[in-house]
DNA sequence: TTGAGTTTGTGAATATGATCACAAGTTCAA
DNA sequence: TTGAACTTGTGATCATATTCACAAACTCAA
């Protein structure tokens, strides 16, 4: 438990993470090393930020030689709790929720998709890539008998009302991460991390207008 | 073009809207007024944090009775310029690109996807909710005869180099709304979007394990 | 018409986050 | 072995964002 983590930190840490992965796939020896400077090149953040950023976890670099690259990996997976397996499931399984199913990046991060809940006949007790797809009815039970700890809700609009309910009330689950264009009102030991992708598109509108292009 | 609009604010704006089209839709009447409270209360988000970002912007409320509704929204939707149509194109037609072309509230932002563009003959030549896919050899013609301003980048990793190359050297685009784990290194024209799922994850698992749960 | 009760809009105060700048530790060439 | 050249890690400083608190403007009941 770390006492006062930035907020924007946290949302860089998966970002220095990716930049290592890919990093580690490219060089050929397992001592190699780089610098902030190196990292700032590639993504676009001040080397400051970032030395300041892994400085709250600890001292993973190496003053004068700067950082190696599989051990700062390492930390970093440490950091974001990747290296226990997660389960999760996804509530809605349309277009988004289908997509995320099949997401391939999810086994780098050791998240397995456990199930799929749905209210549509024809999708549930189908497969999606090897993903069992259940009635939402059974929803409650699956999360309390798995204990499942966070929850991918990618349903429409008005669904998401009464599942969010059940949620709430009848489960232990202290995470939801919110593909829904709404905002969710949780008790406060559940956090949710909101994916509105109109709202990037949104962002995207307000930028094109307002700069001189 | 307004001066200095902090950049939480335009994260904030969408949610509003979000919320205000909401509540448009449950009122039953068109005068009704209500209070930045009560944004504070479906949104988490503090009233004196509403009325401020709403400032940088102009007097949109009445003092002593609150926001009207519809204008609110009305104006917010002049702020994101939803009013005038948004033509874009989904790079990589695989899952998420795909799910993204099938994503129905993008009408209500007026956002218009007018084609696909891929490498797998399988999907070229198909249409995906009436959006005709082509191949990515055609992509930089497409961009600069139809005048799109900005892109959805959703390949593989691997692919993204030489798309980004071709888009930067050869197109006239301005934004790239990015669903890929890596970041994008683009001349300062350009405005990136990241949308990396694997990081709204990772953020989760950071919060999972550091909350007194 | 009055005045108590609201709620906005906004400067001022506070808190948070980013940047700077440099001491301290390390490397490595000579 | 020495010392110039690096690069980290981090207080101090600066910049940005949030919160506070209240005057101003409006509402509405009596």
């Amino acid at each position: 438990m770390y006492k006062k983590i930035p907020k924007n930190t946290i949302h860089r840490l998966p970002l220095y993470l990716s930049v290592l992965e890919q990093l580690a796939e490219e060089s050929q020896n397992q001592e190699e090393f780089f610098h902030s400077v190196d990292l700032e090149k590639l993504l676009n953040i001040k080397n400051s930020v970032i030395r300041k950023d892994l400085s709250y976890f600890g001292e993973f670099g190496v003053k004068g030689k700067g950082y190696n690259i599989v051990s700062l990996k390492t930390a970093l997976k440490e950091i974001l709790d990747i290296n226990v397996i997660k389960k999760t499931v996804i509530i809605g399984c349309g277009n988004i929720g289908t997509a995320i199913i099949k997401y391939p990046y999810f086994t780098k991060i050791n998240l397995e998709i456990v199930a799929g809940f749905d209210v549509d006949p024809k999708i549930i007790k189908q497969k999606i890539n090897q993903t069992p797809v259940y009635h939402i009815d059974r929803l409650v039970d699956f999360l309390n008998k798995e204990k499942i700890q966070f929850v991918i809700l990618a349903v429409p609009v008005h669904a998401s009302k009464f599942i969010l309910q059940d949620l709430i009330t009848k489960t232990d689950i202290h995470g939801i991460i919110n593909f829904t264009p709404i905002s969710l009102k949780v008790p406060k030991h559940i956090k949710v991390i909101n994916s509105y992708i109109s709202a990037k598109i949104l962002e995207m509108y307000f930028y094109l207008k307002n700069t001189n292009a």
